[in-house]
DNA sequence: TATGCTGTTTATCGTTCGATAACTATGGCT
DNA sequence: AGCCATAGTTATCGAACGATAAACAGCATA
C-alpha cells in the first residue's frame, strides 16, 4: 500500500517513462492485454491521465511492451556456441539451451509471447523466423557434421531435421507454459531437466535421420 | 450474411442452447473470453438478452465452454491401448498419439486450452492430472517393461521418467501451438511428424535411462 | 523568494460492456 | 380459428472502458 496522501512526486520524462514499461509488462504478462490502464496506472501509484502524456493511445503502449520483451534481450553470442566444433555437441546444445532457458523461461516472457499469439496473430513469427534460421539451422548443421549424417537429398528431408529440433526446443519452452500458464509445479533443477532432454536428444535423433536416408 | 429481415425463428430450448455452445466454443476460441456477448449472439442471428435466458450470466457460458471441451471427448481407449503388450511399444505410442493429436490438434482445443490457462489459473490442472495419472504413468511403466530397466530408485529417478514423456508429449502438442496460437504453417502430413518423434523417443530415452541407474 | 515550464491530477466525455425489465409474436394445442 | 405459454425482441440501466481538456503543483532557474 501507498501512504493515504501519496506526495505527488515530479520524475524526468525518461525516469517515468521506463517505469511505466516496467510495470505494463509485468502488469499485462498477469492480467492480459484487456485489462485496463486504471489499474494499471494504480500500480504505479500514478493516475490513469498520465499514461497518455506517454503514450498516445493504448496500443501504443502495448507494442511498446512487446518491443522490449522480443526485440531486446536477444544473445548474439548463442549462435557462436552452437557453432563451436572446439566442444561436442551435446555440451554445445546444454550451455545454449541453459543459457536460452534462463532468458525465456519466465513468467513475463511466455506469457507474454502466448498473449502475442493469442491476440496478435503473426507477431511472434518474426521471432520464430530469427529462431529457425540461426538456432535450429545451425543445430541441424552441426547435427550432420557430428554424427556424418549424409546431406538432406530433399525438402522432405530437411523439414524432418528441422522438426526434430523443433521437438527439442519445444519441450524445453514447454517447461514454462507448464509452469507460468497452467501453474503446474515443476520439478525444481532447470538444469537436470535440459541434460535429460539434451541427451536423449542426442542419442536418438542422429539413428532416426540415418535410418531415413 | 442473413437475409435482411431475418424471421424470427423459435426453436425447442435443448436445440437453441446446443446451438449456442456450440457457437460460443469457436467465438470464444477464436477472440478470447474476454469478447463481448453482442458479437457472439450477432453471429448466432439472435439478440445478445436471449443468451441470458439460457445462461445466467456470462461466466457461467463461459464455464459451460470450458466444460463441453475438456471434460467430455475423452477417449477411454487410449489407456488400453498404451498397455496391449500384443503390440510393441513404438507402434502403441504411434496409435496412441495419431489419435489424441486428432482429438486435440484442433484451433478450437488447442487455444482454449491456453486462454483457459492464462485467465484461470488451475482450471487445467484437472486435465492435466488424468493426463499424467492415465497415460504418461503407463508410458513410463511400459518403457521399463519393454527395455528392461530398472524400477526407479527414489522420487527424483520417478520424476526423470515423466520428464522425458512430457518432453515427448508436449512436442506433439507444440505442433498445435505453433499453428493455431502462432498461426506457423506447419509441416502438412502429421502422421510422419509423430513418427519421428516417437521414433526419436524410442531409441534415445530407454538409453537415457539406464545410463542414470 | 518569485517565476515559468511542464509533469501530474481532477473532472468528464462518448462508447461499450454485462445484465434486467417490459413488450412482441411464434407455433403447438384444443 | 382462436388461445396462450413462452421463445425472442426492444429499450435501457449502471459500471467500466479509452481518451481529452483544463486545472494544479513540483522544481530548476533567476
Amino acid at each position: 500500500m501507498s501512504s493515504p496522501s501519496a506526495p505527488r512526486r515530479r520524475l524526468a520524462p525518461e525516469d517515468r517513462e521506463h517505469q511505466i514499461v516496467q510495470a505494463a509488462i509485468a502488469f499485462f504478462s498477469r492480467h492480459g492485454f484487456d485489462a485496463g490502464t486504471r489499474d494499471l496506472a494504480k500500480q504505479l501509484g500514478i493516475t490513469q491521465p498520465l499514461l497518455y502524456r506517454y503514450f498516445p493511445t493504448k496500443e501504443a503502449l502495448v507494442d511498446r511492451v512487446y518491443n522490449e520483451v522480443f526485440v531486446r534481450r536477444w544473445n548474439p553470442e548463442w549462435e557462436e556456441w552452437l557453432a563451436d566444433r572446439s566442444f561436442p555437441l551435446a555440451d554445445r546444445l546444454k550451455r545454449y539451451l541453459k543459457d536460452y532457458a534462463r532468458f525465456v523461461l519466465r513468467s513475463e516472457w511466455v506469457r507474454i509471447f502466448i498473449y502475442a499469439g493469442l491476440s496478435r496473430g503473426g507477431i511472434n513469427q518474426k521471432y520464430l523466423g530469427r529462431l529457425r534460421e540461426r538456432h535450429f539451422m545451425v543445430i541441424a548443421r552441426e547435427l550432420r557434421h557430428e554424427y556424418k549424417i549424409p546431406e538432406p537429398s530433399d525438402a522432405q528431408a530437411e523439414d524432418d531435421e528441422i522438426e526434430l529440433v523443433w521437438a527439442m526446443h519445444s519441450s524445453v519452452f514447454y517447461i514454462g507454459v507448464r509452469k507460468w500458464i497452467y501453474e503446474q509445479p515443476t520439478p525444481r533443477n532447470l538444469e537436470r531437466l535440459i541434460d535429460l532432454r539434451v541427451d536423449s536428444f542426442i542419442l536418438g535423433v542422429p539413428r532416426v535421420l540415418k535410418s531415413q536416408r
